[in-house]
DNA sequence: CTTGTGGAATTGGTTCGCTC
DNA sequence: GAGCGAACCAATTCCACAAG
């Protein structure tokens, strides 16, 4: 079976990467435009089994998108909102859109959203099984238990640090930034000299290294990001 | 048994000084 | 300038206990 096809249209750069680079690493075709009349364009001119769509977009609006895309095919689209409210919720699901998210957003629950929209389509067959545990070189993470291990070593760490340690994880080998740390960890937009997300990662860290785990495994990328191998 | 209250513990965030 | 870490503060959660 061909992966699915998916577009993403979002202004925001940063979110839009690595959304986009969430998605290949979940196997999926993936496609980027970074404003409304690009993203219109590509959305009518190509097959698409999902569109994940901005509500606020330059040159061209989501929801003007969303209504010509409408006019010409009953692709599967995602918005993501940027306020969230009820008015602009009811707005894009009575255009047409499948389904709403409001900013800032879980990425999981993005992905078990496009998951279900896809399992409705037929687009993926079984439910995809969202994953709970990930083993990598003597790491053990456990989502439903939130538990830690490193070489059978238990790090105690709190929801935010291991929320911050399983996207790391998961995205071994990527160069996570900042900004989408802030807006999937923190669930809100980074502030230059906001120091939260350091300090956390500083934390996780240091249990990581107490644990035995070599330093290196997590690195820092100066004036980038993040990036565990 | 349920609800309210107060203190302790935990967690997340900020400040500041230091290093690279 | 960017990142790290210690110390501190504020907010939240947990829990025991008392009152209704």
């Amino acid at each position: 079976m061909d992966p699915a096809k998916l577009l993403v249209i979002d202004d925001d750069q940063s979110l839009n990467n690595q959304l986009t680079t969430l998605l290949r690493n979940r196997s999926f075709d993936v496609q980027q435009q970074f404003d409304g009349e690009q993203g219109l364009l590509c959305a009518v001119q190509k097959k698409f089994d999902l569109i994940l769509l901005d509500a606020m977009l330059p040159d061209r609006d989501g929801f003007s998108v969303l209504h010509h895309v409408r006019n010409n095919s009953n692709t599967p689209v995602i918005m993501l909102m940027n306020d969230g409210t009820e008015a602009e919720r009811i707005k894009g699901l009575s255009i047409g859109a499948d389904d709403c998210l409001p900013k800032p957003f879980n990425p999981e629950e993005l992905m078990l959203r496009i998951d279900a929209i896809l399992r409705r389509t037929g687009v993926i067959q079984s439910p995809v099984k969202s994953q709970l545990e990930i083993h990598t070189n003597g790491l053990k993470l456990n989502k439903r238990t939130q538990s830690t291990y490193y070489s059978d070593r238990e790090i105690t760490l709190t929801p935010t640090q291991f929320k911050l340690l399983w996207m790391l994880v998961s995205n071994p080998n990527e160069i996570l930034s900042k900004a989408f740390l802030y807006k999937t960890i923190l669930e809100r937009e980074f502030i230059l000299y906001d120091r939260s997300l350091d300090m956390h990662m500083s934390r996780v860290r240091k249990k990581l290294e107490q644990a035995g785990m070599p330093k290196d495994r997590l690195k820092t990328i100066h004036g980038t990001g993040y990036c565990f191998s």
